[in-house]
DNA sequence: TTGTTGACTCCCG
DNA sequence: CCGGGAGCCAACA
């Protein structure tokens, strides 16, 4: 509906991708929390879109205000080991705000996990 | 439009 | 608990 007549070009014609959003998420995690790829694409409404997050991460440019390194896998682990040695810098960077490891890598999610505050979370919720 | 790829998950043994 | 295989989705060539 009500198509634009202005003839002025928007800066953002385009709706938000999917990638977008995720960003839009993930920016919401407050420090000392996380959430997994398979939570993220939950709250989007894709919950077999846990791959499609982390592509989309890995998208990400190198200057961004994304707290990228609050997302880890379903197991409490940081998914980036077969990838460059950015794992160490993600796991830091976590420790640094408080997170704590167990010896297998994995950090206990059931303390850490971030659920976002609002109906969608209350559906969230039923899926953990 | 089809095929490929990947910072994931789940299901089986 | 661990390893292997299949499924799913979005972006890109």
């Amino acid at each position: 509906m009500a198509r634009d007549t202005t003839g002025v070009s928007p800066p953002e014609r385009k709706p938000p991708s999917f990638y977008d959003r995720v960003y839009a998420l993930v920016r919401q995690v407050p420090r000392g929390s996380v959430v997994t790829y398979g939570q993220v694409a939950v709250l989007l409404g894709s919950p077999t879109a846990a791959r499609a997050v982390g592509y989309a991460l890995n998208a990400l440019p190198a200057e961004n205000d994304v707290p990228w390194w609050r997302v880890i896998n379903q197991k409490g682990a940081i998914s980036l080991k077969n990838r460059g040695s950015n794992a160490d810098l993600q796991r830091a960077l976590l420790e640094h705000e408080g997170l704590v490891f167990r010896e297998d890598g994995r950090c206990d999610l059931r303390r850490y996990r971030w659920w976002p505050d609002g109906d969608d979370a209350r559906s969230a919720q039923l899926y953990s």
